[in-house]
DNA sequence: CGTATGATGAAAATGAATTTCATCATCAGA
DNA sequence: TCTGATGATGAAATTCATTTTCATCATACG
């Protein structure tokens, strides 16, 4: 982690940037949050360290973070963006309508396909997204039978 | 067309909704327009023939297709809605990050697969968005080659 | 040190989408 | 054909996430 953060800081300052101890503690917050925080999360809990800082300071971060490639911006459509770190390898996701778990999977033969579906319309890829929504083994089960949100 | 605007107008009156010209000329604005249309799009071509319309039954009106089952929520990342008629078989779509341009594909195989993952974790699924960003042809080899947007 | 400039946070602005509300239109029953 | 209940409408107000503005602060670098 210390390593991370120490290259992302490097990275910064070689692209202009300067250092900051807010920026500082968002990037940590992130990289130490759970998956798939939405700003309000992470503003939230970075709060709890270090009161004063803003939320326009996480957005903007987390913005940077983004075009420094170590995060990725997520809409499963709940009106507000989330956003995971970009460290571990590409997956997909399975969104839960019910309780809203999020499960990640990766197939290698689905983006196999969709390079090929890809090619086949000359078209270049730079990214994709894919989202199963649906009902998790707990809700499709449990009593409170999958309604539809 | 004019069978399918006596459908939903059936539909309509079934759940205990009542006729209106407005709703009807927006109705049909949406069959006729074009794929992928934001409201925003709608609302100005709609007004070329009925200049009233107000934006908000444009909206309104949307919402209740999607709920009839006639219309379908897409989002692009652009910041708004778009909708596209259900009418036509499922498919996914290919967006040129240059130009716009959107491509519609379809792929059994892809689906057969996403089925496979959903079902190994548990998953009951009901629904799935898979965008593939990317420069169709003319933009990957056009002089302004891809600068991401 | 001193200064140029990047970073911050509060408040204001933006912009899509939704809600409110007074008014209008349609349906159903007399 | 009238008439009352209620759905639909559009303008304006509201909401809410995100972005911009701006005065101030902090950092890097000479």
């Amino acid at each position: 982690m210390k390593r991370l953060l120490e290259r992302i800081d490097r990275e910064i300052l070689a692209a202009g940037g300067k250092r900051s101890r807010s920026r500082a503690v968002v990037i940590e917050g992130f990289f130490r949050a759970r998956e798939h925080v939405t700003i309000e999360e992470l503003t939230r809990s970075v709060r709890e360290n270090a009161p004063g800082i803003g939320a326009v300071t996480v957005y903007r971060t987390l913005k940077l973070l983004e075009r420094l490639g170590y995060a990725k911006e997520l809409d499963f459509g709940e009106g507000a963006r989330r956003y995971e770190s970009n460290l571990s390898p590409h997956h997909d996701h399975l969104v839960c309508r019910q309780c809203g778990t999020v499960i990640e999977f990766e197939d290698r033969e689905i983006e196999n396909l969709q390079d090929l579906v890809t090619r086949r319309h000359g078209f270049r890829p730079t990214a994709h997204r894919l989202e199963i929504y649906g009902f998790c083994r707990k809700c499709a089960s449990g009593g409170s039978a999958g309604r539809i949100r």
